[in-house]
DNA sequence: GTCTATATAATGATAGAC
DNA sequence: GTCTATCATTATATAGAC
């Protein structure tokens, strides 16, 4: 391996790619202000300089990792009469701990006015509207908004804060209710 | 006023007091990370080297502003037959914008581990375990849970996101089907 | 393309004078 | 009881060598 090579061995590309896949993983355990941008660069395994260098500044970094992955197209993909319990399913059951979850990254970012306001609109169309879309019958946005209340309701309740469910009784118990209560605005 | 005067013209008391009063409205606009001590010091009128003299740390000073507010007595103060629309009242009405408040400033600190751990008990006391204990027939407990977590996801995406409403169309039609979606968890 | 070194600023916390 | 002064750490970001 010459000099040049040891500086050239990745890429643009590829050190991009590691640097927005810790990102995300760090940003969606710890949120916005919880991960600097050196634990970011250390679990990328890069030079923190190489941050600035490909995305200009943290706030951009947010932007490369976590925006994109903003979607709710694997929850609406199927069945709609399904739909209620799928998304039960997944917050209440075996409950992956995913590595990265731009869900968790956004709600555990809510303190950062910053990021807050920069997300505004593309959660409204990325979530509500996107949902509205997938919804048959009236009041379609104000069903999606409901729904989208909800998932993060219960997302900040289950993932983040972890003060619900219990024990295992109570976990199929809010399931139940829980898919019954999305599915409702689903049928209208 | 003596020279000693100078420096006793408040009290321990009163100093805590409105150590306590600016860091509860700081916490909840900015949540625990985006409040540096020397803002909630600047805010107070005091001196920072206060804040650890009388609440030992930042940590030290949340449990003691914003722990002991955080309770649902306010909600459940009144007919049961009506919490739903005073519930959805709150959220979908003038939105008073309060200087302080509790919930706000936990959904708003959530990107810390530390404030995030030490809540876990707590919210699950004062709030699940409280508002069940305002319940009746079967299943309070599931109930109280269901309907803390569309609070929960209303505040995020209403107060802290600020993704809904859009209009005010919508904002009528989203509180009529909070309303109604809280209520049916407070009948059974 | 990647690194070292550094600028610059802010943080939480403490010691000790008054 | 309150202050000044400071410590020690950490943060984001940039300049410039290689």
């Amino acid at each position: 391996m010459t000099e040049a090579e040891k500086q050239t061995r990745r890429g643009a590309e590829a050190t991009s790619a590691v640097i927005i896949q810790a990102a995300a993983e760090l940003f969606s355990a710890r949120g916005y202000d919880g991960s600097s941008t050196r634990d970011i660069a250390e679990k990328a395994g890069v030079n923190v300089a190489l941050i600035n260098r490909y995305f200009g500044s943290k706030a951009g970094l947010f932007d490369a990792a976590i925006v994109p992955m903003l979607t709710i197209h694997g929850l609406v993909e199927g069945d709609m009469a399904g739909f209620g319990e799928r998304v039960a399913a997944y917050y209440f059951g075996a409950l992956p701990d995913k590595t990265a979850d731009p869900i968790l990254a956004v709600l555990r970012s809510t303190g950062s006015a910053e990021i807050a306001e920069s997300l505004r609109a593309t959660l409204r169309a990325k979530f509500v509207d996107e949902l509205a879309s997938n919804l048959d019958g009236h009041d379609a946005t104000a069903r999606a908004a409901m729904i989208i209340m909800q998932i993060a309701g219960v997302d900040v309740m289950v993932r983040v804060l972890r003060v619900l469910p219990g024990d295992e009784g109570e976990r199929e118990a809010i399931k139940d209710r829980f898919a019954k209560s999305i599915q409702q605005f689903v049928d209208g």
